[in-house]
RNA sequence: GCGGGCGUGGCGGAAUGGUAGACGCCGGGGACUUAAAAUCCCCUGUCCUUUGAGACGUGCGGGUUCGAGUCCCGCCGCCCGCACCA
């Protein structure tokens, strides 16, 4: 029998050490039985597990654990994305090594999921800062470089002149970089790109693919990808060139009164050249902000060349404009400008007086409606548009396109809004690029990957981060080597890769991991797609995105056989908590809640007693101070209460409000559970016909919404028949239903599990045992209750067997006093009976 | 601007078109106890000069239906993503 209390503070390490013992979780690629990949993402080694990794991984960790009890092999590991900025940033600061800091953090949080009793499978685990990792992802880059997915560009970057750095896009605050605060600027420079747009329409097709993945996320990702067609055409410059634009609304082309360069454009180079006031034009657009603020507020500019454009149809002479809306990179960075279809283009017309025409109407009637101070870029039929009228506009777009292209002027194209992905990054704590430039001045041998049989490149270790700049570059030894063709003089790459190489493919190493290479195919096959990946919207777009890309690139080189990586994907929501402040001055002082005594009338400060500031209920950071720490819980309440509170309330994709009221009452349902559990009693005997029932009815109930990752829903059935179990008189029926109760529980409480399952006498682990087998002939009730409406407002309710006839339904509702009274007489005129729920009366 | 989501008690939230508010939290009352903790029981949407198998009630206004939180149309509010993308 069970004792008083249940103790995690004993329980929890005592079982964690026997599933350990055991290699519980230790996934078998040779196993005969069915397979289950369940991966969340994996954490950044920060320094220490944050609430929302222990939501994320207390429901895939439910899934786990609830597959392998349905006799699945279930495969699921754990990792660390350990590339990247704050590991270099610690080294600046604090003087240490990105490596030291980095495994030193690993220890840490791993310790931290330890404690939280999770069903990894950790004999699999790696950091992709291991050698040993990031040397297969060299293999991988020189397989795609081979494949011709791999190539360098000069590209503009933005550069950080003291930090001596690229900075992401991100990383650019108000024009200045967010670390120095000095001006960035823009910056030419060789770069390695991989070749995502050879995939766009495969990606965007694949999205349809893709059922069991939040709409939200598809649709993101589709409108990143941002297809659009339209007619790519040239217009003839006074000035002798050509200049090709690309259009989406061909069926406006009457309407185009002026054309538009970019700043960045050749031709508006070229008019710079010799003309100072145009230079100093462009030099003002490029210094223009990019954040959304400022170009929402930004006025359209335009500076007017004295070229003009020769219209396609009509042969009028357009002005031709660099305007500081119009983006180098994309199109064509030149556009046919239509004030009356196109917003931008209105304003810009308005503020420099350009001709307005109307070319789309409601009908053909109202070809001289003006304008009411804006575009009209809906729907209607052409007007004003010489052969084009009165068609609709997609008619219209189609017989543009098809004219252009018989007289051979323009055709229609697809453009694409996804760019090649730009992966180099000036940084040391990365995946060095594996090539090596040649030195040789003749420039036969060029850019040459580094020999697979010299894999890995790796980071040399003796590095300093006193001064600004990349590491590598200015390591007095490392880049210098021999060109792998001639012999000669050569020097390594000294860029290495973006972050989001790494987590792009960890999930194949997870599933197979032999030494020599990177994956093995077969093995993959065995356990791709990841049947369910659980992890935060914030990467709906990039890491998804170029998750699938490598996939698809791995495929086209023929290294594994697999299109999507992710059949099923979870977007869980954040871990939010009300914030406590005062305000000091014009300041606003924030503080944890740890130091916050928290009533249902207000909260006070433990120093002074004085009330505190409750503010509102937001994503745990740092900065408000509104964070729980996931250590202190676990050693307050357990780690079952813990991972309990995580699946109860709110529904997982959603928002989850902590509070200390709702651990606390997690906490108490474990002891609850604990004492039904001691209320098992062998010697009971005898049924409980509804308890029965009720039990399996929740078996197959909870098994349902676990499926469905409803873990609110499951947690609430569980309540349920606890209260039920409790209220029980001892009956055979009665240790079924705690049996059950604790089997269900078990991939949510594992630690309570365990200790019940041994107390009860139960064989092994429960960690092994199975889900509970559901008597289907229990799932009905012999006797239901029937609502009795009149007139679709309930008057009465009755119960009946379940398999009363309508017609006997019919007899019972209307036997009904309370029914009579409310009909008073009336004419009956339908009576509507939904065998087993209701009967309505209608007079 | 474009795209998407969401509005249900004091709070988090349940509810295949069929008894709205399951379950949890908070709150109130009671039992046990010398007392407290722990535990257990009951109550807990609003209104009532008909306390009743009453009325009202799922953001607002219409509609479909025997019956609407759920479906349709039109508003209002909040949240998220993308964004001078031609």
């Amino acid at each position: 029998m069970t004792g008083e209390r249940f103790d995690p503070s004993i329980a929890d390490g005592r079982w964690q050490a026997a599933w350990d013992e055991a290699k519980c979780f230790e996934a078998d690629s040779a196993s005969d039985k069915p397979k289950t990949y369940v991966l969340e993402m994996f954490p950044y080694p920060s320094g220490r597990i944050h609430i929302g990794h222990v939501r994320n991984y207390t429901m895939g960790d439910v899934l786990a654990r609830y597959h392998a009890m349905r006799g699945r092999e279930v495969l699921h590991p754990m990792g660390w994305d350990a590339f990247g900025m704050p590991a270099e940033n610690a080294a600046m600061e604090k003087g240490v090594h990105p490596g030291g800091w980095t495994y030193a953090n690993i220890e840490t949080m791993k310790g931290q999921l330890k404690q939280l009793g999770f069903a990894l499978d950790w004999s699999r685990e790696f950091a992709t800062c291991d050698a040993e990792y990031y040397g297969h992802e060299q293999a991988l880059f020189i397989d795609l470089f081979e494949n011709g997915l791999v190539y360098r560009k000069e590209s503009e970057v933005n550069w950080d002149p003291v930090d001596m750095t690229v900075l992401a896009n991100e990383q650019v605050i108000d024009g200045k970089g967010w670390r120095s605060g000095a001006e960035v600027e823009k910056r030419k420079l060789n770069q390695w790109f991989l070749k995502i747009t050879d995939f766009a329409e495969d990606l965007l097709a694949g999205l349809d693919t893709l059922e069991d993945w939040p709409q939200k996320v598809r649709l993101m990702q589709e409108n990143w990808i941002g297809k659009s067609q339209g007619l790519e055409f040239s217009f003839d410059l006074s000035s002798g060139d050509k200049l090709p634009v690309y259009t989406t609304r061909p069926d406006t082309i009457f309407g185009a009164s002026f054309v538009a360069v970019a700043a960045d454009h050749p031709v508006a180079q070229a008019v710079a050249a010799d003309d100072a006031t145009a230079q100093e034009f462009i030099a003002l657009c490029k210094r223009g902000g990019t954040t959304a603020a400022e170009l929402e507020t930004a006025e359209k500019l335009g500076f007017d060349t004295g070229i003009t454009a020769r219209h396609p149809f009509t042969g009028a002479q357009l002005p031709l404009f660099i305007a500081n809306f119009v983006l180098m990179d994309y199109g064509t960075g030149a556009i046919m400008a239509v004030p009356g279809h196109d917003q931008r283009d209105f304003e810009f017309a308005t503020k420099y007086g350009l001709p307005i025409p109307r070319v789309v109407a409601p009908s053909v009637d109202e070809a001289a409606k003006p304008f009411d101070g804006e575009a009209e870029a809906g729907e209607g039929v052409l007007v004003n548009s010489d052969f084009l009228d009165a068609m609709p506009v997609e008619e219209a777009k189609a017989e543009v396109i098809s004219r252009a292209e018989k007289s051979g002027w323009g055709k229609g194209t697809t453009v694409w809004r996804l760019r090649d992905w730009g992966v180099s990054r000036q940084r040391y704590w990365g995946t060095p690029i594996p090539f090596i430039h040649c030195l040789n001045e003749d420039g036969a041998c060029g850019v040459v990957p580094v020999p697979r049989d010299q894999l890995p490149v790796k980071l040399p270790e003796d590095v300093s981060f006193d001064t600004p700049g990349n590491p590598l570059l200015r390591h007095p030894t490392w880049k210098h080597t021999e060109c792998p063709k001639c012999g000669g003089a050569a020097q390594r790459e000294t860029d290495t890769l973006d972050t989001f190489v790494n987590s792009s493919w960890y999930f194949l190493r997870f599933a197979s991991q032999p030494a020599d290479k990177p994956f093995d195919a077969a093995e993959i096959a065995q356990w791709l797609p990841v049947d369910q990946y659980i992890g935060g919207v914030e990467h709906a777009i990039l890491h998804l995105l170029y998750a699938r890309f490598w996939t698809r690139a791995l495929a086209r080189c023929g290294k594994l056989d697999a299109k999507e990586p992710f059949a099923s994907l979870f977007t869980q929501g954040m871990v939010t908590h009300e914030t406590y402040s005062r305000k000091d001055g014009p300041r606003e002082v924030y503080y944890t809640p740890a130091e916050v005594d928290r009533s249902s009338e207000g909260a006070v400060l433990k120093d002074d007693g004085q009330p505190v500031q409750i503010g509102k209920v937001i994503k745990m950071s740092k900065s408000k101070k509104n964070v729980v720490d996931p250590e202190d819980i676990i050693r307050d309440y357990g780690a079952d209460a813990v991972r309990w509170f995580m699946l109860s309330d709110s529904p997982p994709e959603r928002d989850l409000p902590w509070s200390e009221a709702g651990i606390e009452g997690c906490g108490r349902f474990v002891q609850r559970l604990w004492r039904l559990f001691g209320q098992f009693d062998e010697a009971a005997s005898g049924e409980d016909k509804d308890l029965a029932r009720r039990t399996h009815q929740t078996i197959a109930a909870v098994a349902e919404d676990i499926e469905a990752l409803a873990f609110n829903k499951a947690v609430a059935r569980i309540y349920e028949l606890t209260s039920a179990a409790e209220k029980a008189k001892p009956s055979a029926d009665r240790n079924h239903a705690i049996r059950s109760l604790l089997l269900m529980a078990s991939p949510m409480m594992p630690h309570l599990a365990e200790e019940g399952w041994h107390a009860l006498g139960g064989e092994g682990l429960v960690a092994k045992a199975a889900w509970p087998q559901v008597d289907e002939a229990l799932l009905v009730n012999d006797e239901v209750t029937i609502a009795v409406q009149h007139k679709g407002k309930l008057r009465d309710t009755l119960t009946a067997p379940a398999d009363a006839s309508k017609d006997d339904l019919e007899a019972l509702a209307l036997a009904s006093e309370k029914v009579q009274r409310s009909i008073d007489g009336a004419q009956i005129r339908k009576v509507i009976v939904v065998p087993g729920r209701l009967v309505n009366i209608v007079t």
